[in-house]
DNA sequence: TGCAAAATAGCACGGGCGTTCTATTTTGAA
DNA sequence: TTCAAAATAGAACGCCCGTGCTATTTTGCA
């Protein structure tokens, strides 16, 4: 219990109390129960990235898992932890698909083409699966607590770095002063939410084109 | 209008059987039920806004109006047409605040400039009360059945009303005729979900500012 | 191998949900 | 004023939910 307040305190910490168990690629002395909650929190993101963070209930995870209600419950104690979880889970993968890898291009320009590219490639994924950043933030509009500050936490940490790729572009003379990195995020982010909105719900074709002709747009204008 | 045409073949219709009472603004003859219906979609509308379609609930929305919860239900038979009865009702109030005031505006970017002007106006109203039209394409986005009907047939009509004014600006020769109307649309579309997302969710501020500048930019870029 | 601790299961509870069925009240034309 | 029809209420149903309690099984160091 105490762990798991504590957890809350510190966000999105996830170090283990000293006296816990360590996991590593394959050694001994790995908590069984690390590895089950691991997997339970991946189904959770399956299920919840379909059917919202809301509709995620312990006894659907329960089936999809093959345990028990409660088997999965003593994994988090409340279903807000299970949710917070699942946003932490999320949090890394979108960090690992989009963020990282576009570390490895020039920064600049090439940055943020490839922040943008990674960022598409994952939209264009989550037309089939949902994603939670935008169903999340629906849900959890007008009702603060726990969850809502995980959220919107993580999606912060993304704007701002997005933000910061736009303004070194700057930096390097790709884009020009005058540019607005606010501007230039919002107007890229409303073309993934475009894209995630007509794709997913209208099942508009073409989609993908305009969100990537958008950018190429937005680019141009900027352009120093 | 074709939009009057078209609920009335989605099955929604509500015309009375020839034998039952007409309406009209305040004539005797005006069964008690009718209006009690548009007073329980009306609170419906308010309670779907802020915590969606699907957290709609009768017994909530019982308690609001005052009746029990059987009463309210025998309006509608079921959940999914007292949701349908609120997206109509949804789709009425926005055709009538953003939608018919642009036709006084003459045709082309006038007009457009109107549209996107009393768009803008009634989603700065929905940071506070919230957008079924949003919330709702993330609730039903893989949830298929007569409610995502209905949201999408609304939405699809207001896009193609938007895109027509796009392509009406061609025709007066106050955009391009290179620009593609459905990409200005997208585009557009884009600038309004991340006004919302932005301003509602993340409670970031100057989000209405960058949503203008976004369209005047675009508008600029496909200047005739 | 033994044995505490961790992990999991089983069960029950209270509560809200949509819906149905059956009264009861209210309406409004004759 | 009467009276069928319309509108509303009331109670009950089965269902699923999150959660707490108490076994029971499994784990992994001593």
């Amino acid at each position: 219990m105490h762990t798991m307040t504590v957890r809350h305190i510190t966000s999105l910490s996830q170090v283990p109390l000293a006296s816990q168990a360590s996991d590593d690629g394959s050694g001994r002395t790995l908590m069984k129960g690390r590895q089950t909650k691991a997997a339970i929190v991946n189904a959770a993101l399956g299920l919840a990235s379909q059917i919202g963070l809301e509709g995620l209930s312990i006894g659907a995870l329960a089936e999809v898992t093959g345990m028990s209600k409660s088997g999965v419950f003593a994994h988090f104690g409340s279903r807000e932890e299970l949710q917070i979880s699942v946003i932490r889970e999320y949090h890394d993968q979108f960090e690992s698909e989009v963020f990282y890898p576009a570390l490895s291009c020039a920064r600049g320009l090439p940055r943020l083409q490839s922040l943008f590219d990674n960022w598409m490639q994952r939209t264009t994924t989550e037309i089939d699966s949902g994603c939670i950043y935008i169903s999340g933030a629906v849900e959890f509009d007008d009702r603060p607590g726990s969850v809502r500050d995980a959220l919107a936490s993580s999606v912060n940490t993304w704007q701002n770095a997005l933000q910061r790729s736009v303004a070194q572009a700057q930096e390097e003379k790709h884009l020009t002063a005058k540019a607005d990195p606010l501007q230039v995020a919002f107007e890229i982010h409303g073309l993934i939410l475009a894209l995630h909105y007509e794709a997913r719900f209208l099942r508009n074709p073409g989609a993908a084109d305009r969100a990537r002709k958008g950018f190429s747009e937005i680019v141009a204008r900027n352009q120093a």
